[in-house]
DNA sequence: TCGACCGTTTGTCCTAGACAAACTCGCCGT
DNA sequence: ACGGCGAGTTTGTCTAGGACAAACGGTCGA
């Protein structure tokens, strides 16, 4: 049989989009059109799994289901070659050098990324190779996804390789001479993003902080059990652009509340730029306030 | 306001259990019983989502969730600490040796881990390392866990901090004389375990395969796509053992069925021990058929 | 040009029923 | 006594449609 076997739950796990959300969009807007199986069950057709997906990541640009659903495949395929937002473009030069790392990514040649990236650590020492190679780049690759400039899989392949890189350059650095204060660094569940955590770890370690690195994905509980049985002196969670927004604030409040009063919380990522603040909790949007907040931290705690 | 946050989806989150199995087991077994908020909407008090916890992790042993709900606290508490199932112990010698390590982790002692684990590698040279302390020591990890000997976050770090030296030994090993097969590493969404597929990473390398590291949770028709951009001959699968076995037949023939004739589909891990064969796909139960299922690709295309 | 308001859109939660796959247990034949 | 087979029970996931709050978009007034 060659019918397509994508079932609700497999769906649910190629596109992102939960069955609540699948079977709501069926009722209201008439797509996705499943067929049924012998059970009543629904079964999804390879083409609508792929348009989907891209409805999918022309919601993450910022465009709503509804306007989307009526539009046609040539129409879609159109407004995700478009640039989302032409958001103000920084200084050529830095473009154009960035360009071509991702350059080496699209055309999947590991060896050259690496040895360029390498360069450039070299070069420009980790802090600011973090702050002006990697922050951006990072930035111009989920913005090169969202544009399907370049693949998931292209993407996978970028995160995979430089993790490792940066990885090797954290492993190399001293250990520092004041250990304090002691932070774990992690995300919650469903946030996976790793590289935003990595960059925060190598900051904080050239501060002289002592990072316990958790890797992503923590339940809420068991950050609160680490922090008391490390002796914590911080929690620095991390969250991507592509987290849900409406969950973060309930969150925070929810571990503010967990955790005990002399452990700092700080929130920090591309997802918290547009959160409210909330009593307890240090908002850090962008990389440089990292070291701020350890000095901050330092200060109050003399 | 100390009323517990826990709504249904922050309960989902923190345990694992969806919330149709939250919902389905206060219908049928009179547990959790969450208050209400007054828009009628779940609100799950602290110690009912500790008590859930307990019970996922021992089901994750094998008990069954109709004995477990009629139980009292403390006779769960009691299940918890026996030993899950008293399988063969393997030789006490080799055991001593993990358990100096594990006791590490237990210690939060990161700096004596890492140097241990070095020696160790240094020692035995990396493919011994992967099989004789890696494997087992990952094992154990996971045992220990089971039994409430280990935290999550103790297990956390574990992963991360075995993951960072696995990587950089990877890094440092030349690159292959012969290229072939390309294989690309990755596993399915929702299956996160990092350890075994960078294990299964380090063998290759050694055996000479050329690589493309793809991190975890890999959607379906992406793995798929990057087959094809790649210009890949095997894709290889790790499924960890507390990945859901009722999934794991039916997606390996959706992508067996997505996938070009001429691309090897290779699943290992401890999640396909107990699968039933399919025709197709290859089955790598140890870590040491990764070694001959290479020689074996490289026998069928001279 | 900016902020406040109001209608619309959209995701998530709710109840309750059905069924298939997985597991248990007891029977029977060797 | 032991192993395989069938019937019965357990358990997770799917289905349907309804409800509502938070987020969004556009309009009006300052």
């Amino acid at each position: 049989m060659n019918l397509p076997p994508f079932n609700i739950a497999a769906v649910e796990r190629d596109t992102g989009l939960s069955k609540d959300v699948l079977r709501m969009w069926e009722r209201r807007y008439g797509f996705p059109t499943p067929e049924r199986d012998a059970n009543g069950e629904r079964l999804y057709p390879h083409d609508q799994v792929e348009r989907l997906r891209l409805v999918k990541r022309l919601m993450d640009q910022g465009h709503r289901p509804g306007k989307l659903m009526g539009l046609a495949s040539e129409e879609l395929a159109a407004l995700a070659r478009r640039a989302p937002a032409p958001r103000e473009s920084s200084s050529a030069a830095v473009d154009e050098k960035l360009d071509e790392l991702l350059e080496l990514i699209r055309r999947h040649d590991s060896v050259g990324y690496l040895l360029a990236m390498q360069q450039r650590l070299g070069r420009q020492g980790l802090q600011r190779f973090v702050q002006d190679t990697l922050a951006p780049l990072t930035h111009e690759v989920g913005k090169a996804w969202e544009d399907g400039r370049i693949e998931v899989f292209e993407e996978h392949l970028f995160t995979e390789l430089t993790t490792r890189l940066l990885r090797q350059a954290i492993g190399a650095l001293p250990a520092g001479s004041r250990p304090r204060p002691r932070v774990i660094l992690t995300s919650v569940p469903e946030e996976q993003h790793e590289l935003g955590l990595l960059m925060v770890e190598s900051l904080l370690a050239l501060e002289g902080a002592e990072c316990v690195p958790q890797g992503t994905q923590m339940p809420v509980l068991e950050i609160v059990h680490a922090a008391e049985a490390h002796r914590i002196d911080v929690i620095a969670l991390s969250f991507s652009i592509a987290f849900p927004q409406r969950q973060i604030s309930g969150l925070l409040r929810h571990l503010r509340q967990l955790l005990p009063g002399h452990v700092a919380l700080w929130a920090g990522g591309e997802g918290i730029k547009r959160a409210t603040p909330l009593e307890g909790v240090d908002y850090l949007p962008l990389l440089a306030d990292a070291a701020e907040a350890t000095a901050a931290w330092r200060k109050a705690h003399p």
